[in-house]
RNA sequence: GGGCACGUAGCUCAGUCUGGAUAGAGCGUCGGACUUCUAAUCCGACGGUCGUGGGUUCAAAUCCCAUCGUGCUCGCCA
């Protein structure tokens, strides 16, 4: 209801201000400070003292008084507090929210009819995942569920890089080297089974005899030739390599879980012919260059001084040229397209855009959600080194800590369930992979992270494990109303004829009246966090409202209110509770457990 | 050196785009609350030159300029 009050505010104060000849570019709309118990307040009078020639204060009130609520759902009153205009919403803004967040889909958005491509991870099929790399799934993946919430039809595809040097040394090391030569594999899955060649083959082409390296660099570069011709027999020994590795990197993604539509690969690009198209329309453009027998692009005129090569001298296409043929392809199957990228690519992705635009494409299709690199304490992660972190690790030793948190509650709990062992594995699974995942999710993409053990494993406040508790709270005491004989479910709002009819204004507590304030924003916060694709205050709106929700479940019994009525309204209130925080935290791609 | 990001409490972070009411959380420290719908919870105390210096403004953590520190980047790699 949030958003409708505050179009609400927007247009009577509009109406005011222009009805006495006041300018309404800025109306200064803000949400208040805690303690000031109005929902939206303006702090217009500033701006008009100097038009009206009278102090703030004075304005404010003059303002507030003009502003007619009359007409409006939601506006109820308007008032002045100094040079503030003070916007309070009716009862009707509260019981409305509670009768919307019955719905299980509360949260949820109006459908846009409006396609968007999510491009995440497309990490280099090299070996696996590793935390470093991690940012990037459970950024984009929470991206990808924020924008699908907000109403568009979303489409997750993973690029596949299968053309470039990296897999090509790859192949070469895979066909090369014999298994008796590697060590043994960290896991028994393909990606840390063909690792081992890969490593094995850098550290050859490093520290081999200069004679050996080149003739394996030979070998190196007739594979990449092979794939730049469209070389049948070269793709299907490349694509051996590639899709096992792939195939056991999916298998780390999914535990996040980060799943995806379509594994788009490079190569399609160089076969269907598209990559050579974009060539041919880039060296009839006024940007082109032929500098030192390459084909490059000035893109000065961008605010980029450097040049894009985009045909080698030998006549082949590199990363970006096929990467401009692949984002020709993407506005032509979707109205928007979002790439998440790490900031070690900012540049590549300036100079992609700039190349597009060249081309003739309506760039603002395309957004870049940009974020910092995950580092260890002592340096950076890397899967060709065998430096780093893997994301099975950290995931295994997550669910590892959190079933001991469980089963050291297990004797001490009050509630008289009984988890069995399944329970157990099961609150482990969701607790450690939601601890980690929230905590990568919760902040600021833009921000670097190192990465600490300890810290990613905090099972404390301000991390997933608190906000699922509140979950869990809700569904115990929704459980607990049904096995009363209670159906929550069948309670019915306003003027109805049963007894068991709801009357949201019994709900006069502070702390059912801060909760329920606290549900009607939900919606707005899907909207801005799609809007600027920040899903990291969806993470900040759930830490405010499990602390909204623990002061109410503090001070206000549900099953033990004092009367019927009461107790049918803040079932109401647990259930709209439970809906809104388990769409926030799927928002977050992080599960909501039942029980814990 | 050029470009881009980041710098807020001892530590980890919100707030910055869109300037506005005494700058908010958590961790840690100290002190409290379980015969109660789950204590992975709650309440209280302590803790801040918002890197620094200028500027714009009635008003700056927020905008502009400079400066310091950190990271990324500046391949016919991806």
């Amino acid at each position: 209801m949030f958003r409708e009050f505050r179009a609400e505010v927007e247009a009577a104060l509009a109406d005011a201000l222009a009805a006495r000849g006041l300018p309404t570019d800025d109306l200064g709309i803000e949400e208040p400070p805690e303690d000031v118990p109005a929902t939206l307040a303006s702090s217009v009078a500033f701006r008009l003292a100097g038009e009206v020639g009278a102090p703030p204060p004075e304005i404010a009130a003059e303002v507030a008084e003009a502003v007619d609520p009359e007409g409006y759902e939601y506006l109820a009153r308007v008032d002045s507090q100094g040079p503030y205009v003070n916007f309070h919403a009716g009862e009707a803004y509260l019981a409305d929210t509670l009768v919307a967040a019955q719905d299980g889909e509360y949260g949820r958005l109006p459908d846009r009819d409006t396609s968007v491509v999510v491009e995440h991870t497309s990490a280099n099929p090299t070996g696996p995942v590793h935390v470093g790399r991690a940012r990037n799934p459970i950024l984009g993946d929470a991206i990808a569920r924020v924008l699908d919430f907000a109403g568009y039809g979303v489409e997750r595809h993973y690029y596949v890089n299968d053309a470039g040097r990296q897999v090509a040394v790859f192949t070469w090391a895979y066909e090369t080297f014999d298994e008796s030569d590697l060590p043994k594999p960290e896991r028994d899955r393909a990606d840390y089974d063909l690792v081992r060649y890969y490593r094995k083959g850098n550290q050859f082409l490093e520290d081999a005899d200069p004679e050996e390296v080149e003739a394996a660099e030979a070998e190196i570069e007739s594979i990449m030739r092979g794939l730049e011709a469209g070389d049948d027999e070269t793709y299907e020994r490349v694509e051996r390599v590639v899709d096992r590795v792939l195939s056991g990197m999916r298998d780390s993604l999914e535990r996040l879980p980060a799943e995806f539509d379509a594994f788009v690969k490079e190569t399609e690009f160089i076969r269907d012919g598209s990559a050579d198209d974009v060539v041919d329309r880039l060296k009839d453009t006024e940007y082109a260059v032929y500098e030192e027998d390459a084909w490059q692009l000035d893109l000065s005129a961008f605010g980029i001084e450097k040049m894009l090569v985009f045909l080698r001298s030998d006549g082949t296409t590199l990363y970006t040229t096929r990467d401009l043929a692949h984002h020709e392809w993407k506005f032509a199957n979707y109205d928007a397209a979002v790439t998440v990228l790490g900031e070690d690519h900012k540049l590549q992705a300036d100079q992609l855009k700039a190349a597009l635009e060249i081309l003739g494409n309506d760039t603002d299709q395309l957004s870049h959600a940009i974020y910092s690199y995950v580092n260890l304490p002592d340096g950076k992660m890397s899967t060709r080194r065998g430096t780093g972190v893997d994301l099975d690790d950290l995931l295994d030793e997550a669910i590892v800590r959190a079933r001991e948190e469980v089963e050291k509650r297990l004797d001490s709990r009050i509630r008289d369930d009984e988890l069995d062992e399944e329970d157990v594995e099961r609150i482990a699974r969701q607790v450690g992979i939601g601890a980690v995942r929230y905590d990568i999710v919760s902040k600021q993409p833009t921000k670097a992270i190192t990465f600490e053990w300890e810290r990613a494993l905090d099972f404390e406040a301000q991390s997933a494990p608190y906000v699922q508790y509140v979950h869990a709270r809700c569904c115990g005491i929704l459980e607990e109303a049904e096995s009363r004989g209670i159906d929550v479910g069948a309670i019915e709002f306003g003027g109805g004829e049963a007894a068991a009819d709801l009357d949201p204004s019994v709900l006069d507590a502070p702390e059912e009246r801060d909760l329920l304030r606290t549900i009607a924003r939900f919606p707005a916060v899907i909207e801005e966090a799609a809007e600027d694709l920040e899903p990291h205050v969806v993470a900040t709106y759930t830490r405010e409202f499990a602390e909204t929700f623990n002061a109410f479940y503090r001070e206000c019994p549900v099953l033990a209110a004092e009367d019927e009525r009461r107790r049918d309204a803040r079932l109401a209130l647990v259930n709209a509770s439970r809906a809104t925080v388990a769409n926030a935290l799927s928002v977050l791609g992080v599960e909501a457990p039942t029980s814990m």
